[in-house]
DNA sequence: CCAGGTCAAGGGAGT
DNA sequence: ACTCCCTTGACCTGG
């Protein structure tokens, strides 16, 4: 079996442990209130200066799949980017990320937090969620990457309302008001709640309305599977991606089988344990353990012919 | 330096 | 009503 293009989240706890570097220094609000943007500068240029020595790291062993953290601009939805006082430096160390990610073939992603809510019914969550996507949008955009699913801002529908069809239909209108630097990067992803949204859902009421693709995790369709088996609704989650783009997955163990019997099913391992199955379709998987890169690694020990 | 308490945000489930 | 969970643990203060 060939090597799976594997990639991590957010944090490298080996440069994090030996060498300090990390990309999600932020600060409390009381913090925010007391030292405002210009601490906000300082912090987010600390952080793409150490993003740069990450993905050159993860280059170096062939890791071409990197989530950035949301927290990479502190308080981001309270001013523009543009006002960072230190905003020319940091676009400057983003180009030049930009550049070594495209000459590397690297695949950059986002996710932003749950408080991303597009369908809510409170007009004051939606306009906050559009503020901070085509904030997300525009980092890959200084970064001067294309406006593609290939570099996704994947998001949840994120609430129910007792009503997931209606819902849906919110989430359609109020994604029409994205700007394009967010919109063209859309992905949407599977729930891990009964009451939540599954594949099958995303597919019939997002993707088939507004083309958007789908982001199959495949922890969160175990827990909710619906009436899909895991091989139809990866495959059905595939079809959603304009044949250009390799889809995007996320992948995780279950922390309650392999490593805490008294966690929740859903929660995340430490590790992968078992292999991972694309049941032959050629996907990225972002891995969502708790190890990081060291769970990278340690799949390719355990799973594949590395060194 | 470190341990412990605290911390923006939405929404759902469990108690 | 409260806590925990997702999420990406990290910040801050008092010792």
């Amino acid at each position: 079996m060939s090597n799976l293009n594997l990639g991590y989240c957010c944090i490298n706890l080996t440069l994090q442990e030996s060498k300090n570097l990390t990309t999600n220094r932020s600060m409390i609000r009381k913090t925010f209130n007391d030292k405002g943007i210009k601490y906000s500068s300082e912090l987010t240029l600390k952080n793409v200066e150490d993003l740069e020595k990450v993905i050159q790291w993860n280059i170096q062993r062939g890791i071409k799949v990197y989530r950035m953290s949301s927290d990479m601009v502190p308080w981001m939805s309270e001013y523009e980017l543009t006002d960072l006082p230190d905003f020319k430096k940091i676009q400057v160390i983003l180009e030049r990320i930009g550049d070594t990610v495209q000459k590397n073939g690297v695949r950059l992603t986002f996710h932003p937090g749950p408080f991303n809510v597009l369908a809510s019914p409170k007009p004051q969550v939606v306009q906050k969620a559009y503020k901070e996507l085509c904030q997300h949008g525009q980092i890959l955009d200084l970064m001067g990457l294309p406006r593609t699913p290939y570099y996704p801002i994947n998001i949840h529908i994120g609430g129910a309302y007792g009503d997931k069809e209606k819902t849906i239909r919110t989430f359609c209108d109020n994604f029409q008001l994205l700007d394009d630097t967010a919109k063209k990067r859309l992905v949407i992803e599977n729930d891990d709640k009964a009451s939540m949204y599954t594949v099958e859902d995303l597919y019939e009421g997002i993707y088939k309305n507004i083309g958007i693709p789908i982001t199959f995790d495949f922890l969160h369709h175990q827990c909710n599977p619906g009436n899909l088996t895991e091989a139809e609704a990866l495959g059905l989650a595939f079809k959603s991606w304009d044949s250009s783009i390799i889809p995007i997955t996320h992948y995780s163990s279950s922390k309650k089988i392999n490593e805490d019997e008294d966690s929740i099913f859903r929660a995340h391992a430490d590790y992968i344990y078992e292999e991972i199955n694309t049941h032959g379709y050629l996907i990225d998987i972002e891995l969502e353990s708790k190890a990081k890169e060291l769970a990278l690694l340690k799949y390719r020990k355990d799973f594949e012919n590395s060194l």
